[in-house]
DNA sequence: TTTTCTTCGGCAAACGTTTACTGGAACTTT
DNA sequence: AAAGTTCCAGTAAACGTTTGCCGAAGAAAA
């Protein structure tokens, strides 16, 4: 059987660049080259610094499949976030990849748009390209993750829930403080009539936002009314409805704390477009401090809660996992948050302090707040939807 | 040597599920479950199916790495953006990751950030994972880009601009008729003094909405006024200073069209906070026609241009270089663009019709829109940036 | 000098697929 | 019936790395 060994045909006459070829230029072994290229610390200085000469003037890099394949490891870390269309996310997108860049990690992206079925290909996806761990930004657990990446032993982290399991992180954001000085700062100027728009309840951060506003109102001795209490779903369109809903009220609130940003913004249109005033006739806060927020008008006022804090959280938190840094390592990161005051917040209209303070803002008008507002009101209603 | 062919002993006791594990499961060999997954023809039906069934029950799938090192098939694409942050791009990228999931590929994202040294580091990742081929949305081309991937012979997609190798293709949007049908609609308001701000004009792209724009008057009888042509960024910030800048002008224009949405944005808040009303005092219009675009206040009359047509487009080039579908295909595919009317754009102040025309919209004031736009104008110079 | 450690480069075995060949069985053709 | 053909499943050679093991060379100990 001499035939037999004849070496196989090869398909490809143009082959790349190749460890081998470094090598040979380098005059040693393969393995040097590779021990080389992963800092294997007993490497022959000298030999080493020829190999790195050959690789520079090769301008070689490795292959990435080839070395996923028999180290295992892929550095590729799954991102999956609910919609890439809200603004916050991209936000959030720019500091995952700047820091797993940084470090030679690759992110893979899926959005789930709120749709189990699309989450489900999300995770296959990164199940099939053997991600080493998933950042689960989507704000709420659901539960079909678990199931297949657990299984499989993929370390994960996740925003404001805990960890079930060994390889399992938590970020958990400091909601309260934030929210707490945003009903301070609100209270202070005067608001006691205060409306808050939630996010989808069925997300678990959406409740924490909500619990945290209801706790800083009572702690201030304000019972919240029920009516001012609207649930809305964190986009733009869902602000505007919640705030159309407001206005359609018999007793109007004064300010109104949103859940987050888009629906700060939403909110800010339909009252822009009711002839109400922001703050002169209504205070609004939004959440997030997403780069929009800045530029609405008027300047909104916001709790900021960093994306680069999240991103770095849940990057290292990944990554600790993965590598196995100190496996004991602390389960939670915490995501501290913060009042950024702008200019969508003010005395509430009709206080004793509003005609002046307000004064200095606007003074095209010459009837009272009071009056100009309630004038808008109630042109609000009879048209409600003029555009 | 007896000791030689000793197996060596492997690290990982627990192994992941291997195609032998279907093969054997399914009795038969690892070839014929490589072929049923792939689809070959030749595969016995029965066969195919006992294989099919075996991989539903362990619920196998194969592993990317193994499959793209021996095939070179990594089924990922590149997507090169210039900044994530800008809405315009997230639409895109959710068209593009939709499509090129669905066809079995996977997407790798690249942000420039304007930047060469990060769009280097771009292009090093892509090559380093091997990517089938490039969309560079980044409405650019730079130079590096061309140098690195073509002498790779990676396959690329570029806006705008013509194909220098068999390996390129080019998006071709066509800008004049949108733009066209644009002023067009704003002459037939009856305006004639018509600003544009454009993007950056080291950009093609920027530079052919421009040339558009000035051939739509020009086809008109119009000679735009070079004050009125202004650079802008495609940012919100620069659409704000253009507008400032616009509103520092003696002689104003009576409309404005934006190279972007983003522009066209940061002017509707410029003109907002200078207490001009739109389109009452001046019309606006943008271009992409971005999500957002809807819902700022008033509503953008914008020309669209559809991230999913450039998506499909984008994805489409690229397979079908990949994969070598009609070789001789078309180098060019075209992107529509279209005027979509909103509520920025009306009869300009001081026109016969304005005066009616606008009271249908806003009946506050009792002045005429001539005066009260003289008026807040004034203001808006005396006070340029007061928050 | 001889023996025992150390060090560190090289050899070659994985890693999990795809796919060029091979060869047996079932058909056709002569 | 013999000789081709065709069809298709199986065998094993890549793919480009990493890395366990081995052994040569030098250092240290005896």
């Amino acid at each position: 059987m001499p035939g037999r060994k004849r070496p196989r045909q090869t398909k490809r006459d143009k082959r790349r660049l190749d460890i081998r070829d470094v090598a040979k230029h380098a005059r040693v072994s393969i393995a040097t080259v590779s021990r080389t290229i992963n800092r294997v610390p007993t490497v022959d200085k000298q030999l080493a610094e020829r190999v790195w000469k050959s690789i520079g003037e090769l301008n070689y890099f490795p292959n990435t499949q080839a070395r996923a394949l028999v180290s295992g490891r892929t550095r590729l870390l799954g991102l999956l976030i609910s919609e890439i269309t809200n603004p916050f996310f991209p936000e959030l997108i720019q500091g995952f990849e700047e820091i797993a860049v940084a470090n030679g990690y690759e992110i893979l992206i899926g959005s789930t748009n709120y749709d189990l079925a699309r989450m489900s290909v999300c995770i296959r996806r990164m199940l099939e390209r053997h991600v080493e761990g998933v950042a689960v930004m989507t704000f709420g657990i659901e539960q079909p993750l678990l199931a297949e990446l657990s299984s499989r032993d993929i370390p994960m982290v996740f925003v404001d829930s805990g960890p079930p399991s060994p390889l399992v992180r938590a970020l958990i954001v400091d909601y309260r403080k934030g929210i707490r000085e945003g009903v301070q700062h609100l209270a202070a100027l005067g608001h006691r009539k205060i409306s808050f728009v939630s996010g989808p309840l069925r997300q678990r951060s959406s409740q924490l936002r909500k619990a945290a506003f209801i706790e800083s109102m009572e702690e201030l001795g304000i019972r919240p009314d029920a009516n001012w209490l609207i649930e809305g779903d964190h986009t733009l369109e869902g602000g505007m409805h919640a705030m159309e809903l407001l206005l359609s009220l018999r007793d109007l609130p004064t300010a109104v704390m949103c859940s987050n940003d888009m629906t700060a913004i939403g909110g800010l249109r339909v009252l822009a477009r009711a002839g109400l005033r922001v703050p002169d006739d209504m205070s609004v806060i939004g959440f997030d401090d997403i780069h929009l927020a800045e530029f609405v008008y008027p300047p909104l006022t916001t709790v900021r809660m960093s994306r680069n804090d999240l991103a770095r959280g849940a990057f290292e938190s990944l990554r600790s996992i993965a590598e196995n840094h100190a496996p004991p390592q602390q389960r939670h990161w915490t995501i501290p948050t913060k009042l950024i005051v702008r200019q969508s917040t003010s005395y509430p209209p009709g206080s004793a302090l509003s005609g002046s303070a307000l004064g200095k803002r606007s003074n095209s008008s010459k009837s009272t707040r009071a009056s100009s507002r309630n004038k808008a009101i109630k042109t609000a209603r009879r048209k409600p939807a003029d555009d």
